[in-house]
DNA sequence: AATGAATGAGCCTTCATTCAT
DNA sequence: AATGAATGAAGGCTCATTCAT
């Protein structure tokens, strides 16, 4: 019986050489001669595992994804109150780990990404999707009631805010201010809500 | 008699067909080739021309913000009041001009450009104080005059707006709808401005 | 308890596979990976049973000129009178089996492997050393005894022919028909020995 | 102006590398490289010129075939008589031309390749249908003029008679001999026609 | 001014083969 | 007996760039 069980080890690896290329790249002219580097193992391991370049890039994404998916969840989870569930939410999506700087990069190209394979603008689309779904139902409780659609309209509005924040972020000169980030989402919060609305 | 001044009309040629080219691949993913071929010239005159691959695509990228620029200044020019200017600015920023396909496709690769090439990130950064300057100038007027740093800081909190939307509109899977990004940015300014501050 | 005597289980699946494998591909273009999926093992293990993946070809070889072989006896066993048995040997030289589609493509490409692997060339020398055998027994009754020769150069006229008409069958773009082959080899026959040398 | 006119002189040579290279392999077996390396350019031009292996395959093909119609047409110019004629074709398909060692692995090569590629088959089949036609042609005067089928089926017969020859020749271990080919034929046509059917 | 010619470097991918278990 | 794991070695192809004319 061969050695088992590689199967996970080794995509997980990859996955994270494969963050770790794109951020150190800075895009998505990254060789799978230096992923699989990174990952200690062949290209023809890579392969193996993935299929190739393209999937690499998609698992990457879907990590990404899905460790941010995971982060507002869990900050969901602890949060009071409607007011505190949308702070939350600004929270993770501005937490230390996303502004590491692979992370940067790889968001920074997955939205170019998209453009281009499908997959990629799907999995984007789902992460919209339920960004726009938690800020919805958060938003709900603060709006007068009368105004049906007036939740759903802040709710991309936010969600706009958020993602040019963390653009302006990603790409300014020193270090990204998550802090800082938050501060200017929660003003547009408040300018919008009233700064009363807890 | 050899045929003179042909050097700007080359490069012209190669600017608009570099960007188009851009656009077309949804990615930095161009040859040179493709380029050359498109301008109707052979890889040999690009190279002669500008350099290499990189300058042009800095070239492009310096065109595109030239014309944005060019489109703000004329809106400025007839805008009527504080509020009207700031419209103009944000009208101008979602122009139909800047979300042509080839155009939007180049604004998402410069943004992947600026981490890698420093003289990309200097063009970005001069487009963002340009509009950063402008914005604040607009807005000075509408906020109290007492609290120094408003304008400033609200002036940032639009920026981030507008590239939040812009990211988002050429993202989205139909066509980009200027107007609907034009009202968003609007809804988050009467919030924080009044909806009354002309 | 250990399998006993998986090995010729084994090798024959391989043997099977790699003739199909090789019809289907229509060359010599085949991965080892393909023969060992078809035969339900994996690469390791064929490379166990036979070495590497020459040796496969050479057992595929062997198997296709053996079951030949075969063929062309049971046929000599029953056939009756010199021309009976002349006879017999085209016929089983163009039965269905030989036109199987796999089997069509292992010939074609054992042929352009005889001209690399000496022991493909072997294997080739071998058929066709039976073949002349049996066809210059069968036809040294027809021609005059005085003549000594005759039977052998008839005997090389005649394989040369079953070859010829063989590999246009074979290249032909409908399916190879097996009788029109017969009638082919059977007029040369008549020709060279007159129409009522029964 | 740049060096000019390179291009004819570069797939000829290209052409010329393909067989020889084929020729000393014995099979399709060849890389890129080892062709662009024997006709002294880089790889990187081969593919510029031709666009890909197979096409430099094609072109081989398409080369060893015209020559080969050459040969032919050149042989049937001279030619006096319908018997003089039909010897004409013979001896071109034998001529030592056409069994030098690179050609041989060619020709060998092509048959499999035509199961392969649709371009190659094409090929096969006008180069058949040249040969049929013209022993057709040559024929027709030499058989009764009662049979009109009787000419095609044996233009048949003598086609399918000069590959197997040719096939025999091909592989068997010393070199080719054209003059025993040809007598081979011979012998098969005097059989078919009387042996003074001058 | 302009270009055909030419290439070195490199990339993605495949594959036969080996090894530890 | 059997296989998942792993890789070195290549191979086809692309491309930015240079050069001679």
């Amino acid at each position: 019986m061969p050695k088992l069980g590689m199967e996970p080890i080794r995509k997980a690896a990859l996955v994270q050489a494969t963050i770790h290329e794109i951020g150190r790249a800075g895009s998505l002219d990254v060789t799978v001669s230096q992923i699989a580097r990174r990952a200690g193992m062949s290209t023809a391991l890579a392969h193996h595992y993935f299929g190739g370049k393209e999937q690499m890039f998609l698992a990457a994404m879907r990590h990404v994804l899905t460790l941010y998916g995971a982060e507002v969840r869990g900050a969901l989870a602890t949060a009071e109150g409607p007011r505190g569930r949308l702070l939350a939410i600004v929270r993770a999506s501005f937490s230390p780990g996303n502004f590491r700087r692979e992370v940067v990069g790889a968001w920074l190209n997955f939205w170019v990404l998209a453009r281009t394979v499908p997959e990629a603008r799907r999995l984007l689309d789902v992460y919209q999707g339920r960004l726009r779904s938690n800020l919805t139902h958060a938003l709900r409780p603060l709006v007068g009631t009368g105004a049906g659609e007036r939740a759903g309209a802040l709710a991309d509005g936010v969600g706009a805010m958020i993602d040019g924040v963390y653009l302006r972020e990603a790409l300014k000169a020193g270090a990204p201010d998550g802090a800082a980030a938050v501060a200017m989402v929660r003003a547009y919060l408040d300018a919008e809500l009233g700064e009363s609305g807890a």
